[in-house]
DNA sequence: TATATTACGGATAATACGAGTCTATGATAT
DNA sequence: ATATCATAGACTCGTATTATCCGTAATATA
């Protein structure tokens, strides 16, 4: 049970996008030598927030990774769920209905963490990083 | 990320115990077949719980488990804390101090969904408890 | 047009961890 | 003495995570 390393390395890189001027275009090759991780690595993790509609891309010689307009909506548990996916944490085989009462528990706390993480926007944290990632 | 299999077991097992006869002892076979897990497996999770103090164990024909004294004080983070452990679900490797923004969003969610865990008691769900687990 | 640069995709490998089994040992009631 | 039951360690198995390799497509630039 813990949150895996590529939602680590997807959230810093969306928080060094936004804190960088918007229009430019951020090769793979700086995000990751930033995260000591592999460029090959983290691309496909880049390509996940791609198709999530977070960050757009460009081919070629001088390409790169840029936010989307919608940035300022983005928060911490998009980021999450777009990397981990959004099955709950807690799942039973024998599925004795909604009305379980371990089930509302586990689920209402799950709920409480996502709540939290879906008030963070990316871009308001951005404003207030006070130095380097 | 997800809560894995020994917790959803230890949690069954806590719940059974907690709207049984208090005084009465009960074997691993009668809590496993319920939850169709194997003895040996089950017995594996059982003794941490007894390590933590939740229950207490019996040896020999006859023999099983019993919540303990402290019952009522039980909450599902005590079993899921016996279970899983308590290292945070967000780490970093490149620890760049506490005051970093990114760990305390995910620490205080993580405190949010811990908190709301905290409050639920064992003996207070298994009051409410409907029919069988 | 040719070339360098860059993102994307599939296959594959390495590693870690969860889940579960097997077996031996020790404790206890009858 | 024997059957019952919990405990502990070694071990296997499956799957998800992490990561690498390589070929292809897109694009800027010379
Ligand atoms: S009791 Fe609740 S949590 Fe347990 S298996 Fe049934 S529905 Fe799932
Ligand atoms: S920026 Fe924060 S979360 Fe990221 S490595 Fe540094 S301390 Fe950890």
């Amino acid at each position: 049970m813990k949150f895996s390393k590529a939602t680590n390395y997807a959230l810093h890189t969306m928080l060094f996008l936004a804190a960088s001027p918007q229009h430019k275009l951020i090769g793979v090759q700086q995000l990751a030598e930033r995260q000591q991780v592999s460029t090959t690595y983290l691309s496909k993790i880049l390509t996940k927030l791609v198709k999530a509609g977070m960050i757009e891309s460009t081919s070629g010689a001088n390409g790169g990774y840029r936010l989307k307009r919608n940035f300022e909506e983005i928060s911490f548990l998009d980021v999450i769920h777009a990397i981990e996916g959004t099955a709950s944490l807690f799942e039973c085989e024998m599925n004795h209905g909604p009305e379980c009462l371990i089930q509302q528990v586990m689920v209402s706390a799950e709920m409480k963490m996502e709540e939290h993480l879906r008030n963070q926007k990316l871009s308001e944290l951005a404003k207030q990083m006070p130095v380097v990632l």
